[in-house]
DNA sequence: CATTCACTTGACCGATCGGTCAACAATGGG
DNA sequence: CCCATTGTTGACCGATCGGTCAAGTGAATG
């Protein structure tokens, strides 16, 4: 029987949870491949069955922490940008909550970045940044329709601006810059301006 | 004794090259942890001992595949901001060099995005990285003295350009985005008015 | 030809890996 | 109280891991 569809009684749902948390916590720690399930499961107390009967595997267990981690890094950007606000006001309000909720997130972005790099987990990775990446674009296309700023390739700067933001947020999260105020808005401005003075290189 | 104090003959030289080329392309393609020793001396057609020959630990071969990947970087990013140029100049041709020597590299790029989420390497990253960021911020700093760009925190410009460029290179590699001039340009361009729009939040 | 040292072989080691499973405990509805 | 279902145990499995080493081979030097 798949784990996936296995019936959870709240004492089920709690014990995912903590395996979830504590492994996602073990993973950015020490890396996905040295952490074994063994030392998992010893670190809640548990069996080794307990395990296998919450996930079918080490690598489904990472794709739910990630699935998951992704859902709420796109709860916080939706909140962000609603409102009644401009297009430009929409984009910059974007990048500061993402990397807001990235340093309140450190385990995942870390695992979010080694994700990037294991083609077992790159397409599921990808499939979030695309959805994110697309919404930026469509903020920046909006900026460009309203005249706020030149026409250029919107997802392309979309993209600029999330290497940015992972940039910035690597460094703080490794403390090789503070994580002050001053300097996200420095990093927020960086990507506003990068937008902003693009030249023009549109076909429209 | 320290395979590394070794003294090798012109033989034994392209043995290890062997190695190192053979083992960083199987690290990209299947993760470094995934590629077993066996494997990399199987792929060789060697005996396991001439692994152990030429390199103390897995570890350490990795460890040496990045320093030459940093060192051969280095090079090319010194030779594109040589010659008569301003500041600014330098700063784009920088970037563009980056880029360029990034996607003639895939295996190296793939291995350092890597080598940031892994505890054991990520010191031996953050190297090279500093001296690349340095020098640029050098650039950064006299655009400014300069009076081409406003005054701001010149480092951190060099971080968020670092981070536009290796999310492009990413993308790039990935065949996410195609690797055209046109958008490579569009990404300097970014990266340029990121730095040149800058409000001035310096002290000076 | 003999010596030397760089280089190579591959069987072997203990440890650990991800995953299985038969037996067993807790829980809650009837 | 019974019983079905959910949850838990931990010994066990075959495979594989990084690393060692005694025994060799290759080529240059004298």
């Amino acid at each position: 029987m798949d784990t996936d569809e296995r019936q959870l009684t709240p004492r089920g749902e709690e014990r995912r949870r903590q395996l979830i948390e504590f492994a996602a916590r073990r993973f950015a720690e020490n890396g996905y491949h040295p952490t074994s399930v063994a030392e998992i499961v010893e670190g809640l107390g548990v069996g080794k069955g307990v395990f296998y009967w919450y996930f079918d595997s080490k690598d489904e267990l990472f794709r739910a922490i990630l699935s998951e981690g992704q859902r709420d890094l796109r709860r916080h950007q939706r909140d962000a940008i609603a409102g009644d606000l401009t297009p430009l006001e929409r984009v910059r309000n974007g990048v500061r909550a993402s990397i807001e909720w990235s340093l309140e997130q450190p385990v995942l972005v870390r695992l979010f970045q080694f994700a990037a790099t294991d083609e077992r987990f790159a397409g599921l990775l990808r499939q979030g940044e695309r959805i994110a990446v697309r919404d930026a674009a469509h903020q920046i296309q909006e900026a460009m329709e309203a005249g706020e700023i030149p026409c250029a390739d919107a997802t392309l700067l979309a993209q600029a601006m999330l290497g940015v933001h992972t940039r910035i947020v690597h460094l703080m999260a490794t403390g090789q810059i503070e994580a002050t105020d001053e300097i996200i808005s420095t990093a927020v401005d960086f990507c506003v301006n990068g937008i902003r003075g693009a030249a023009d290189r549109s076909f429209i």
